[in-house]
DNA sequence: CACTTAAATGATATAACATTACATATCAAC
DNA sequence: GTTGATATGTAATGTTATATCATTTAAGTG
Protein backbone atom coordinates (compact mmCIF):
# COMPACT_ATOMS: atom_id res chain seq x y z
CA UNK A 1 0.00 0.00 0.00
CA UNK A 2 1.49 3.46 -1.15
CA UNK A 3 -0.04 5.33 1.50
CA UNK A 4 -2.02 4.59 5.14
CA UNK A 5 -4.34 6.82 6.41
CA UNK A 6 -4.95 4.99 9.53
CA UNK A 7 -1.01 6.67 10.81
CA UNK A 8 -0.67 10.59 11.34
CA UNK A 9 0.08 11.78 7.99
CA UNK A 10 0.77 15.21 5.79
CA UNK A 11 -2.73 15.37 5.70
CA UNK A 12 -2.54 19.10 4.01
CA UNK A 13 -1.00 17.02 0.98
CA UNK A 14 -3.68 14.43 0.83
CA UNK A 15 -6.07 17.07 -0.03
CA UNK A 16 -4.25 19.12 -2.29
CA UNK A 17 -3.38 16.32 -3.88
CA UNK A 18 -6.74 15.24 -4.67
CA UNK A 19 -8.58 18.79 -5.41
CA UNK A 20 -5.30 19.28 -8.19
CA UNK A 21 -6.08 16.02 -10.01
CA UNK A 22 -9.24 16.95 -9.53
CA UNK A 23 -9.06 20.27 -11.54
CA UNK A 24 -6.61 18.73 -13.69
CA UNK A 25 -8.90 15.81 -14.52
CA UNK A 26 -11.62 18.15 -14.97
CA UNK A 27 -10.11 20.45 -17.51
CA UNK A 28 -8.38 17.90 -19.68
CA UNK A 29 -11.92 16.09 -20.10
CA UNK A 30 -14.23 19.49 -20.27
CA UNK A 31 -15.88 18.45 -17.07
CA UNK A 32 -17.18 21.21 -14.61
CA UNK A 33 -15.77 21.19 -11.17
CA UNK A 34 -18.42 24.20 -10.28
CA UNK A 35 -18.19 25.53 -6.33
CA UNK A 36 -20.56 23.14 -5.05
CA UNK A 37 -18.69 19.81 -6.62
CA UNK A 38 -15.59 21.62 -5.54
CA UNK A 39 -16.68 22.55 -1.92
CA UNK A 40 -18.04 18.92 -1.93
CA UNK A 41 -14.57 17.29 -2.54
CA UNK A 42 -13.15 19.51 0.24
CA UNK A 43 -15.70 18.17 2.57
CA UNK A 44 -14.96 14.64 1.79
CA UNK A 45 -11.19 15.11 1.87
CA UNK A 46 -11.24 16.93 5.39
CA UNK A 47 -11.23 13.63 6.90
CA UNK A 48 -10.50 10.06 6.13
CA UNK A 49 -13.76 8.85 7.26
CA UNK A 50 -17.02 8.32 5.33
CA UNK A 51 -19.50 10.95 5.60
CA UNK A 52 -23.31 10.75 5.08
CA UNK A 53 -24.87 12.59 2.11
CA UNK A 54 -27.04 14.67 4.88
CA UNK A 55 -23.54 16.02 6.96
CA UNK A 56 -21.90 16.97 3.71
CA UNK A 57 -25.45 18.80 3.12
CA UNK A 58 -25.38 20.18 6.60
CA UNK A 59 -22.26 21.92 6.03
CA UNK A 60 -22.94 22.77 2.22
CA UNK A 61 -25.91 25.12 3.61
CA UNK A 62 -23.97 26.44 6.23
CA UNK A 63 -21.40 27.60 3.26
CA UNK A 64 -23.96 29.35 1.67
CA UNK A 65 -24.87 26.69 -0.87
CA UNK A 66 -28.57 25.29 -1.13
CA UNK A 67 -29.66 22.63 1.98
CA UNK A 68 -31.98 20.78 0.12
CA UNK A 69 -31.35 17.15 -0.34
CA UNK A 70 -30.88 17.18 -4.07
CA UNK A 71 -27.78 19.31 -3.79
CA UNK A 72 -26.06 16.95 -1.58
CA UNK A 73 -26.58 14.25 -3.91
CA UNK A 74 -26.31 16.03 -7.48
CA UNK A 75 -22.38 16.99 -6.11
CA UNK A 76 -21.93 13.08 -4.73
CA UNK A 77 -23.22 12.12 -7.94
CA UNK A 78 -20.88 14.01 -10.39
CA UNK A 79 -17.51 13.26 -7.47
CA UNK A 80 -18.29 9.16 -7.92
CA UNK A 81 -19.50 9.06 -11.14
CA UNK A 82 -15.68 10.52 -12.17
CA UNK A 83 -13.77 8.63 -9.59
CA UNK A 84 -13.13 11.31 -7.47
CA UNK A 85 -15.04 10.04 -4.26
CA UNK A 86 -16.52 6.81 -3.82
CA UNK A 87 -20.22 5.45 -1.98
CA UNK A 88 -19.40 2.93 0.96
CA UNK A 89 -22.34 0.42 1.00
CA UNK A 90 -21.70 -0.87 4.21
CA UNK A 91 -22.22 2.79 5.68
CA UNK A 92 -24.45 4.61 3.37
CA UNK A 93 -22.04 7.37 3.20
CA UNK A 94 -18.92 8.64 1.09
CA UNK A 95 -15.35 9.10 1.14
CA UNK A 96 -13.24 10.60 -0.90
CA UNK A 97 -10.83 8.58 -3.19
CA UNK A 98 -7.27 8.32 -2.13
CA UNK A 99 -5.91 7.27 -5.63
CA UNK A 100 -7.32 9.38 -7.89
CA UNK A 101 -6.24 9.52 -11.50
CA UNK A 102 -7.64 6.59 -13.78
CA UNK A 103 -10.80 4.49 -13.56
CA UNK A 104 -10.44 1.83 -10.72
CA UNK A 105 -11.87 -0.39 -8.96
CA UNK A 106 -11.86 0.32 -4.93
CA UNK A 107 -12.17 -1.74 -1.86
CA UNK A 108 -12.00 -0.58 1.68
CA UNK A 109 -10.55 -1.50 5.12
CA UNK A 110 -12.69 0.26 7.75
CA UNK A 111 -12.28 1.16 11.31
CA UNK A 112 -15.43 0.68 13.48
CA UNK A 113 -13.25 2.15 16.06
CA UNK A 114 -11.94 5.54 14.51
CA UNK A 115 -14.01 5.25 11.43
CA UNK A 116 -10.90 6.02 9.18
CA UNK A 117 -11.61 4.19 5.49
CA UNK A 118 -8.50 3.19 4.26
CA UNK A 119 -8.87 2.90 0.08
CA UNK A 120 -7.15 -0.22 -1.40
CA UNK A 121 -7.11 -1.59 -5.09
CA UNK A 122 -9.89 -4.72 -5.30
CA UNK A 123 -8.19 -6.25 -8.43
CA UNK A 124 -11.38 -7.55 -9.26
CA UNK A 125 -9.68 -10.38 -11.65
CA UNK A 126 -8.07 -12.19 -8.64
CA UNK A 127 -9.02 -13.86 -5.70
CA UNK A 128 -11.57 -16.48 -4.49
CA UNK A 129 -14.51 -14.19 -5.86
CA UNK A 130 -13.31 -14.32 -9.44
CA UNK A 131 -12.74 -17.80 -9.57
CA UNK A 132 -15.92 -18.21 -8.18
CA UNK A 133 -17.50 -15.68 -10.82
CA UNK A 134 -15.53 -17.85 -13.90
CA UNK A 135 -17.05 -20.91 -12.69
CA UNK A 136 -20.02 -19.76 -12.36
CA UNK A 137 -19.93 -17.81 -15.52
CA UNK A 138 -20.52 -14.58 -14.29
CA UNK A 139 -19.30 -11.55 -15.40
CA UNK A 140 -18.10 -8.82 -12.89
CA UNK A 141 -18.79 -5.54 -14.07
CA UNK A 142 -18.48 -3.93 -10.66
CA UNK A 143 -17.30 -5.68 -7.12
CA UNK A 144 -18.02 -3.85 -3.97
CA UNK A 145 -15.21 -5.08 -1.23
CA UNK A 146 -15.55 -4.00 2.08
CA UNK A 147 -13.81 -5.03 5.03
CA UNK A 148 -14.65 -3.85 8.53
CA UNK A 149 -12.32 -5.04 11.41
CA UNK A 150 -9.53 -2.36 13.52
CA UNK A 151 -7.22 -0.81 12.75
CA UNK A 152 -3.39 -0.55 13.89
CA UNK A 153 -3.79 2.33 15.53
CA UNK A 154 -7.03 1.79 17.47
CA UNK A 155 -5.77 -1.83 18.68
CA UNK A 156 -2.45 -0.25 20.41
CA UNK A 157 -4.69 2.03 22.64
CA UNK A 158 -6.49 -0.80 23.95
CA UNK A 159 -4.27 -3.70 24.17
CA UNK B 1 -19.23 -23.94 -6.48
CA UNK B 2 -21.84 -27.12 -5.22
CA UNK B 3 -25.17 -25.44 -6.77
CA UNK B 4 -25.54 -22.63 -9.27
CA UNK B 5 -28.89 -20.84 -8.71
CA UNK B 6 -28.56 -19.13 -12.00
CA UNK B 7 -29.74 -22.24 -13.74
CA UNK B 8 -33.04 -24.16 -13.68
CA UNK B 9 -32.90 -26.50 -10.55
CA UNK B 10 -34.80 -28.61 -7.87
CA UNK B 11 -36.18 -25.34 -6.22
CA UNK B 12 -38.21 -27.19 -3.79
CA UNK B 13 -35.36 -28.97 -2.84
CA UNK B 14 -33.53 -25.62 -1.68
CA UNK B 15 -36.19 -24.34 0.45
CA UNK B 16 -37.17 -27.74 2.33
CA UNK B 17 -33.16 -28.55 3.10
CA UNK B 18 -32.35 -24.56 4.41
CA UNK B 19 -35.28 -24.92 6.66
CA UNK B 20 -34.72 -28.00 7.94
CA UNK B 21 -30.97 -26.99 8.70
CA UNK B 22 -32.41 -23.97 10.69
CA UNK B 23 -34.75 -25.86 12.70
CA UNK B 24 -32.39 -28.85 13.40
CA UNK B 25 -29.78 -25.43 14.24
CA UNK B 26 -31.89 -23.76 16.42
CA UNK B 27 -32.77 -26.93 18.38
CA UNK B 28 -29.41 -27.49 18.71
CA UNK B 29 -28.42 -24.16 20.25
CA UNK B 30 -32.11 -23.37 22.35
CA UNK B 31 -32.63 -20.46 19.88
CA UNK B 32 -36.36 -19.84 19.00
CA UNK B 33 -37.32 -20.32 15.34
CA UNK B 34 -40.82 -18.49 16.01
CA UNK B 35 -43.66 -18.43 13.29
CA UNK B 36 -42.81 -15.05 12.16
CA UNK B 37 -38.62 -15.77 11.77
CA UNK B 38 -39.84 -18.87 10.42
CA UNK B 39 -42.20 -17.94 7.82
CA UNK B 40 -39.57 -14.62 7.19
CA UNK B 41 -37.23 -17.39 6.16
CA UNK B 42 -39.36 -19.07 4.18
CA UNK B 43 -40.43 -15.72 2.50
CA UNK B 44 -36.56 -15.24 1.65
CA UNK B 45 -35.97 -18.78 0.17
CA UNK B 46 -39.10 -18.50 -1.68
CA UNK B 47 -36.60 -17.08 -4.21
CA UNK B 48 -32.94 -16.45 -5.12
CA UNK B 49 -33.61 -12.40 -5.24
CA UNK B 50 -32.49 -10.48 -2.34
CA UNK B 51 -35.90 -9.09 -1.09
CA UNK B 52 -36.07 -5.55 0.64
CA UNK B 53 -37.32 -5.06 4.52
CA UNK B 54 -40.60 -3.63 3.68
CA UNK B 55 -41.43 -6.62 0.29
CA UNK B 56 -40.63 -8.62 3.42
CA UNK B 57 -43.16 -6.61 5.97
CA UNK B 58 -45.85 -6.32 3.23
CA UNK B 59 -46.07 -10.55 3.17
CA UNK B 60 -45.81 -11.17 6.96
CA UNK B 61 -48.77 -8.90 7.54
CA UNK B 62 -51.17 -10.54 4.86
CA UNK B 63 -50.08 -13.60 6.50
CA UNK B 64 -51.57 -12.19 9.83
CA UNK B 65 -48.39 -10.81 11.49
CA UNK B 66 -47.70 -7.91 12.28
CA UNK B 67 -47.70 -4.64 9.63
CA UNK B 68 -44.77 -2.66 11.62
CA UNK B 69 -41.66 -2.25 10.33
CA UNK B 70 -40.19 -3.89 13.28
CA UNK B 71 -41.84 -6.70 12.98
CA UNK B 72 -39.70 -7.41 10.03
CA UNK B 73 -36.54 -6.65 10.83
CA UNK B 74 -36.10 -8.28 13.92
CA UNK B 75 -37.16 -10.97 11.90
CA UNK B 76 -34.16 -10.27 10.08
CA UNK B 77 -32.24 -9.50 12.39
CA UNK B 78 -32.68 -13.31 13.99
CA UNK B 79 -32.02 -14.60 11.36
CA UNK B 80 -29.10 -12.73 10.00
CA UNK B 81 -27.48 -12.89 13.72
CA UNK B 82 -27.79 -16.67 13.33
CA UNK B 83 -26.38 -17.29 9.44
CA UNK B 84 -30.06 -17.94 7.99
CA UNK B 85 -29.90 -14.75 5.84
CA UNK B 86 -27.34 -12.00 4.76
CA UNK B 87 -27.93 -8.46 4.09
CA UNK B 88 -26.79 -7.75 0.83
CA UNK B 89 -25.25 -3.84 1.72
CA UNK B 90 -25.28 -2.49 -2.33
CA UNK B 91 -28.82 -3.58 -2.41
CA UNK B 92 -30.30 -2.64 0.88
CA UNK B 93 -32.01 -6.10 1.08
CA UNK B 94 -31.91 -9.29 2.30
CA UNK B 95 -31.14 -12.94 0.99
CA UNK B 96 -31.87 -16.66 2.54
CA UNK B 97 -28.29 -18.36 2.93
CA UNK B 98 -27.68 -21.25 0.70
CA UNK B 99 -24.49 -22.55 2.80
CA UNK B 100 -26.34 -23.16 5.21
CA UNK B 101 -24.92 -24.91 8.79
CA UNK B 102 -21.66 -23.62 10.15
CA UNK B 103 -20.45 -19.67 10.61
CA UNK B 104 -19.31 -18.59 7.07
CA UNK B 105 -18.01 -15.53 5.02
CA UNK B 106 -20.13 -15.17 2.55
CA UNK B 107 -19.47 -13.16 -0.96
CA UNK B 108 -22.58 -12.49 -3.52
CA UNK B 109 -23.02 -12.39 -7.52
CA UNK B 110 -25.28 -10.34 -8.21
CA UNK B 111 -27.21 -10.49 -11.75
CA UNK B 112 -28.41 -7.14 -12.58
CA UNK B 113 -30.80 -7.99 -15.43
CA UNK B 114 -32.69 -10.84 -13.09
CA UNK B 115 -32.10 -10.17 -9.53
CA UNK B 116 -30.62 -13.51 -8.77
CA UNK B 117 -28.22 -13.38 -6.07
CA UNK B 118 -25.68 -16.57 -5.75
CA UNK B 119 -23.17 -16.97 -2.48
CA UNK B 120 -19.98 -18.02 -2.57
CA UNK B 121 -17.31 -18.17 -0.27
CA UNK B 122 -15.23 -14.96 0.99
CA UNK B 123 -12.13 -16.86 1.74
CA UNK B 124 -11.38 -13.96 4.03
CA UNK B 125 -7.90 -14.12 4.77
CA UNK B 126 -6.75 -14.62 0.55
CA UNK B 127 -6.77 -12.40 -1.74
CA UNK B 128 -5.68 -9.34 -2.16
CA UNK B 129 -7.57 -7.21 0.40
CA UNK B 130 -6.57 -9.44 2.93
CA UNK B 131 -2.76 -8.49 1.49
CA UNK B 132 -3.64 -5.12 2.16
CA UNK B 133 -5.10 -5.29 5.51
CA UNK B 134 -2.08 -7.33 6.39
CA UNK B 135 0.27 -4.60 5.14
CA UNK B 136 -1.24 -1.88 7.22
CA UNK B 137 -1.77 -4.45 9.95
CA UNK B 138 -5.81 -4.19 10.14
CA UNK B 139 -7.36 -6.93 11.51
CA UNK B 140 -10.72 -8.26 9.50
CA UNK B 141 -13.78 -8.93 11.34
CA UNK B 142 -16.35 -8.46 8.57
CA UNK B 143 -15.64 -8.12 5.10
CA UNK B 144 -18.37 -7.15 2.73
CA UNK B 145 -17.85 -9.07 -0.90
CA UNK B 146 -20.79 -7.49 -3.33
CA UNK B 147 -20.26 -8.29 -7.42
CA UNK B 148 -22.57 -6.78 -9.26
CA UNK B 149 -22.86 -8.22 -13.69
CA UNK B 150 -24.86 -10.37 -15.38
CA UNK B 151 -25.21 -14.47 -15.12
CA UNK B 152 -24.58 -17.08 -18.11
CA UNK B 153 -28.29 -17.50 -18.26
CA UNK B 154 -29.39 -13.56 -18.98
CA UNK B 155 -26.03 -13.48 -21.34
CA UNK B 156 -27.47 -16.09 -23.50
CA UNK B 157 -30.81 -14.47 -24.02
CA UNK B 158 -28.99 -11.28 -25.49
CA UNK B 159 -26.04 -12.18 -26.70
C1' DC C 1 -48.44 -24.63 40.76
C1' DA C 2 -47.21 -19.81 41.64
C1' DC C 3 -43.47 -16.77 41.17
C1' DT C 4 -39.72 -14.71 38.83
C1' DT C 5 -37.23 -13.34 34.98
C1' DA C 6 -35.75 -13.11 30.27
C1' DA C 7 -37.13 -13.13 25.56
C1' DA C 8 -40.32 -11.89 22.16
C1' DT C 9 -44.01 -9.13 20.25
C1' DG C 10 -47.28 -5.05 19.58
C1' DA C 11 -47.57 -0.36 18.62
C1' DT C 12 -46.22 4.51 18.04
C1' DA C 13 -43.16 7.67 16.65
C1' DT C 14 -39.15 9.31 14.48
C1' DA C 15 -34.61 9.17 12.29
C1' DA C 16 -31.73 8.49 8.29
C1' DC C 17 -31.08 7.89 3.45
C1' DA C 18 -32.56 8.92 -1.35
C1' DT C 19 -35.39 10.36 -5.50
C1' DT C 20 -38.95 12.79 -8.46
C1' DA C 21 -40.50 16.83 -10.47
C1' DC C 22 -40.52 21.32 -11.97
C1' DA C 23 -38.93 26.10 -12.05
C1' DT C 24 -34.89 29.09 -12.65
C1' DA C 25 -30.21 30.23 -13.71
C1' DT C 26 -25.80 29.74 -15.99
C1' DC C 27 -22.87 28.59 -19.70
C1' DA C 28 -21.09 27.58 -24.44
C1' DA C 29 -21.96 27.62 -29.16
C1' DC C 30 -23.85 29.66 -33.06
C1' DG D 1 -28.23 37.97 -28.57
C1' DT D 2 -30.64 33.64 -29.31
C1' DT D 3 -30.51 28.90 -28.59
C1' DG D 4 -29.86 24.58 -26.41
C1' DA D 5 -27.58 22.00 -22.93
C1' DT D 6 -26.01 21.74 -18.28
C1' DA D 7 -26.44 22.98 -13.60
C1' DT D 8 -28.88 24.70 -9.54
C1' DG D 9 -32.92 25.97 -6.30
C1' DT D 10 -36.75 24.18 -4.01
C1' DA D 11 -40.82 21.48 -2.60
C1' DA D 12 -42.63 17.23 -2.06
C1' DT D 13 -42.31 12.46 -1.56
C1' DG D 14 -40.44 7.81 -1.30
C1' DT D 15 -37.52 4.27 0.97
C1' DT D 16 -34.86 2.17 4.62
C1' DA D 17 -34.03 1.71 9.57
C1' DT D 18 -34.20 2.59 14.64
C1' DA D 19 -35.75 4.15 19.38
C1' DT D 20 -38.99 3.58 22.96
C1' DC D 21 -42.28 1.68 25.93
C1' DA D 22 -46.15 -1.35 27.00
C1' DT D 23 -47.67 -6.11 26.84
C1' DT D 24 -47.38 -10.99 26.13
C1' DT D 25 -45.18 -15.37 26.07
C1' DA D 26 -41.92 -18.77 27.40
C1' DA D 27 -38.58 -20.89 30.56
C1' DG D 28 -36.70 -21.70 34.84
C1' DT D 29 -37.24 -22.12 40.15
C1' DG D 30 -38.92 -23.20 44.69
ZN1 LIG E 1 -4.73 12.35 4.90
ZN1 LIG F 1 -10.59 5.52 -5.42
ZN1 LIG G 1 -33.36 -22.76 -5.51
ZN1 LIG H 1 -24.56 -17.88 3.86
Amino acid sequence: MQNDHFQPHDHARCISTAVDAAERFCAAQGLRLTPVRRRTLEILLSEHRALGAYDILAKLDADGFGSQPPVAYRALDFLTANGFAHKVEALNAYVACTHPGADHAPAFLICRSCGVVEEAEAAPDKGPLARAAREAGFAIERAVVEAQGTCPACRSEHP
